[in-house]
DNA sequence: TATTTACCCGAGTATTTTAGTCGGTTATAC
DNA sequence: GTATAACCGACTAAAATACTCGGGTAAATA
């Protein structure tokens, strides 16, 4: 599926935008400062953010981005398809056809991978990000003796 | 994570051992002719597959692969990592200071999905895929009047 | 209406990663 | 000793990624 900067910076831009939501639109500058990525390159995922309306923009002085719909009907894999371009992992793209025109030993695996993926990133949402983040600072205000022990708690995890 | 063809390569060549295993080693030509990969780049894969104890070789003319363990004792999991050296998807590589030192918001979302990727392709063997493929030739072979339907069932999925 | 702000857009480029080649060495069966 | 096939390191072509650059265009303010 390929999870490269591009996709990680977007997701960290789309959150930066829901974090510091106001009435008034969030420029690039600041996110570009906030979380220091380079504006141009901001501008170029803003762009097809926008296309897949993800954000909306307003021009002009005082203008800038805002989220399209409330961080908490906005799921990750929104935001990765919407500059990634797809979350498959197979060779063939789903079709079927790597080995020489003929399906490969290897296809449903990699099309079960996909679909888990898919599904994860499908079932959070930037809401569930910023609650589970919130939740772990105030767990550390509390208790900052102890070093942060890790807390996978996104989903009800089956891990033995 | 990063999955690509040198996973999927090595994935491939391993089941094909697999399924050819006999007695007799397997030699890197056959697997190269059969699944239609370079030869020299089997051997670099090769190289790291047998430093994971994934295959044990044999030199000399009649000479070539075999699994180290049965089928049903290898996972994909450990194939990939052995070549990709990595299932991780978080851009700090699990030290969490991305942000200049700091941990950033999105760290423990990739957290969370390495986890689930690296689960998933822990609880698949060779032999599971094997077994796969077989019982989807034989349905095929039943009735090949439709064109195959999509069966997902490695994992008794939670699709709704 | 001039100016400033900040989005908009396409093209171009440096860097990195991937996929693969090449030339040669070593072990072993015959 | 000769053919076979694993072993090994270095090198390279191609593709993808992560950017930059230069100029737009819409809107608010003065
Ligand atoms: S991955 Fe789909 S046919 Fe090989
Ligand atoms: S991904 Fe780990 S700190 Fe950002």
């Amino acid at each position: 599926m390929k999870l490269t900067t591009k996709g990680r910076y977007a997701v960290t831009a789309m959150l930066d935008l829901a974090i510091h939501a106001e009435s008034k639109p969030i420029t690039l500058s600041e996110i570009s400062e906030r979380q220091g990525i380079s504006l141009s390159y901001l501008e170029q995922l803003f762009a097809k953010l926008r296309k897949n309306e993800l954000v909306k923009s307003v021009r002009g002085p005082g203008g800038g981005y805002q989220l399209f719909n409330s961080p908490a009907d906005i799921v990750v894999a929104k935001v990765i398809d919407a500059v990634n371009e797809s979350t498959d992992v197979t060779a063939c793209g789903g079709k079927g056809n790597c080995h020489d025109g003929k399906q490969c030993i290897t296809h449903d695996l990699w099309c079960e991978l996909s679909e888990q993926i898919h599904q994860f990133l499908s079932g959070i949402t930037l809401q569930n990000v910023i609650d589970k983040q919130k939740a772990k600072e105030e767990a550390q205000r509390e208790d900052n003796l102890r070093p942060s022990e890790p807390n996978n708690t996104f989903i009800l995890s089956q891990v033995s």
